[in-house]
DNA sequence: GATGCCCACCATGGTCCGGT
DNA sequence: ACCGGACCATGGTGGGCATC
């Protein structure tokens, strides 16, 4: 079998900067199934101009993380603070996402959020993230309830849950790393069909998120297409360089051309009679 | 036809291991 | 440290079947 080549530091980087995007973290977290989203990620890294395949995604995003917690355990049982080359953007995320796990709203992971907020508990160390590959930053000057992540790709503001603190500004206490704590996973999981008021607490906040989700949808969109718009506009501008340099450099060439044709036709022109 | 149960299949995540 | 591959446990999915 042929072995598939190493991932670079700029690629692992922009794979971390998708995957760590809210809507691809509530959708990896809304479903089991997540080939879609890997399907995703692999097409957006395509555009990007690294072609992986959206297992080799999966698997690599499985291997960080399986990193990011052994790095976490080790240090928790030594007292040490290592850091791999990732663990702050993981951080990042990691720990955001167990803050609020099952709290990521749809309709179909009602049940899970359900279960979360009936024995909510679990919190992680947020973690520093003074990083150079991710840069998470709050802008509590006028909205605490968002999250700043300076992707390398695009600038990215992602909504965080309401009530929510930052990873880096939570004084959660550190919590090991969540080895092989079952999931919620949606369907499998019945019951709980008696809270009717936090059902209802949940709809609301799952419109809320619903509607925070299209805002920050629309504003990357806009930033994508402004993006986008940029570059046909400057290879707008260089293609016209281009055949203006060309236009130039043809009727040069026809200057020459014709110069030179009519000194050959006076030259062999015949020589009138005497 | 609708519903519920059972079971095989398979996707997924976690873990371990060996190679670089 | 980082990588890919293999293995295993868990649990979602879909089909078949029985019952109403």
């Amino acid at each position: 079998m042929e072995k598939t080549k190493p991932w670079h530091n700029k690629e692992t980087k922009t794979l971390i900067g998708i995957w760590s995007e809210d809507e691809v973290q509530r959708e990896l977290e809304s479903t089991v199934r997540n080939q879609k989203v890997f399907q995703k990620i692999s097409q957006r890294m395509w555009e990007l101009g690294y072609n992986r395949s959206p297992d080799r995604c999966r698997v690599k995003i499985k291997k960080l993380k399986q990193d990011y917690r052994r790095l976490k355990e080790y240090n928790k049982r030594n007292g040490t603070n290592r850091k791999t080359k990732w663990h702050d953007a993981l951080d990042a995320v990691l720990g955001r996402r167990a803050e609020h796990v099952g709290r990521s709203v749809t309709a179909e992971s009602s049940t899970s959020l359900l279960e979360s907020v009936m024995s909510c508990n679990g919190v992680e160390d947020g973690g520093d993230s003074d990083d150079d590959v991710l840069s998470v930053s709050i802008d509590n000057a006028d909205d605490r309830s968002r999250t700043r992540i300076s992707s390398p790709i695009l600038p990215v503001t992602l909504p965080l849950s309401p009530g929510l603190s930052s990873p880096a500004s939570s004084n959660i206490t550190a919590e090991e790393p969540r080895p092989t704590v079952p999931r919620v996973r949606g369907k499998r999981r019945r019951g709980h069909s008696n809270h009717i008021d936090a059902m209802r607490e949940i709809f609301l906040m799952a419109e809320e998120r619903e509607d925070r989700r299209q805002r920050v949808q629309q504003e990357f969109e806009e930033r994508r297409l402004q993006v986008l718009q940029e570059l046909e506009h400057s290879a707008g501008i260089r293609e016209a360089e281009l055949i203006n340099t060309l236009a130039q450099f043809n009727q040069g060439l026809l200057s020459v051309m014709g110069q030179l044709v009519s000194v050959m036709a006076s030259n062999h022109s015949p020589q009138p009679p005497p």
